[in-house]
DNA sequence: AGAGAAAATATTGTGCACAATTTTTCGAAA
DNA sequence: TTTCGAAAAATTGTGCACAATATTTTCTCT
């Protein structure tokens, strides 16, 4: 899983700001300055900087010439793609795993589906975001193909990003019996009514997203706020 | 497509070597000395370096702590999983393909499989080897998906490598005609019957494939050679 | 001659200083 | 007060020197 060759206060600074995209605290837009992430875990800027540019290579951080390391904002036709890619790799995923998953394996999901029980019933989101994408990773490793999870694995962590930038605020619904009946069905051998389910969680997942372009025209400025519209 | 923000002789150095495996004059094992890749293409050993993580985040290098980075060398389980991978994406993309390519994208295929033929009919394998992952790369651009497309050009770098280790030496047959098949049924807009041929073609390329790991005790070593087996 | 240790060489890893660029601050003029 | 521009500050980009490690060579002893 780990994407760094060496340096064990590198790895934890990786994790780190993964982590803190996958809780949300980490927002699209963020400017991640070199300075500060290597004071705050004492770390060269070197470090930093082969950090940054790991992340931008996994699209989390997007980095412009001379200004910086910015949390990657994905447009509204990047995350369609984002999210098809997902359709695809974890409908076949699920498939694999309904022939291969070992009962450890099982086991170990049904252990994520308590901690999102857990998370809900105590209200915390930020856990439950990223409990959410460690059920869908640990379901992929179920497959027995790493380089298809490798590729999930980012397909997840941008998939955080959309959800903070396209969520609908309104909805706080989480279907997370999805994920049980896809276990259900994986234990089971039936790999193509857990592919099915699959699907059908994506469409839930998407039914909750605003998938528009908020213009800047479109988002209410201070006048419209404070001048009292009609 | 390219993967680097800036630099130009980075971009130079990060092109050579990947045209360099794909015409696989670069070959699987081979050590990349950051020193003579440094001075062969004038630039700071500090801009190789990054050029190399690079890579080898794409998994086209490996990179040893403290030893440096080398050419890699897929397993055969590694094979299989890209294999395996490229089959779910590629049929993917080949049925996306037939419904959004464009006369330009056709066209643009089109002179690939003119290419090949040259390059086929001239004997020059490098450029073929070169061509039909180009194709593979360019029919990929049809689906509309940047994020899939790059994930596809990972799997084609790496299946290079695949078939510089275990494509069997006897076989020269190249079935090119599959190309030019699935061009036909994407622009006629069949993209069901596409996804089977593009199966088919992947089918021909393992035939081709000699997928068992080499221990070290099959390969004959000088003693086998020399002292004249009986 | 062969094996093993030690020195010499070569290569990778890392921090730092400085250059290039951008962003902010400050002040003067309209 | 606003705007424009220049100076100052902050931030990123880059090369180099040196440390750490690995590899090769050399030398010695059996």
């Amino acid at each position: 899983m780990s994407q760094l060759s060496g340096g064990e206060a590198e790895q934890e600074l990786y994790r780190e700001i993964r982590r803190a995209i996958a809780e949300r605290r980490l927002v699209p837009g963020i400017k991640l300055t070199e300075d500060s992430l290597a004071s705050l875990f004492n770390v060269s800027r070197a470090r930093v900087r082969k950090v940054l540019l790991i992340l931008a290579k996994e699209h989390i951080v997007k980095q412009e010439p001379n200004r910086g390391a910015f949390v990657w904002r994905p447009s509204v036709i990047e995350s369609r793609n984002i999210l098809d890619a997902r359709r695809l790799v974890e409908g076949y995923m699920v498939r694999e795993a309904a022939k291969f998953a070992s009962p450890q394996q099982i086991a170990g999901l049904r252990a994520i589906l308590v901690e999102e029980d857990k998370a809900r019933l105590d209200g915390e989101v930020a856990p439950m975001m990223r409990l959410s994408g460690e059920f869908h990773l640990k379901l992929g490793e179920c497959a027995q193909n790493p380089a298809l999870w490798e590729f999930l694995n980012g397909l997840v962590s941008r998939s955080y990003l959309i959800l903070a930038v396209y969520q609908r605020r309104d909805v706080r619904t989480c279907p997370q019996d999805d994920h049980r009946k896809i276990v259900d069905l994986v234990e089971a051998g039936d790999g193509a009514e857990a592919a099915r389910w699959m699907e059908h969680h994506f469409d839930h997942i998407e039914a909750e997203l605003d998938l528009v372009e908020e213009s800047v025209a479109a988002k209410p400025g201070l006048k419209d706020i404070l001048i009292a519209p009609r």
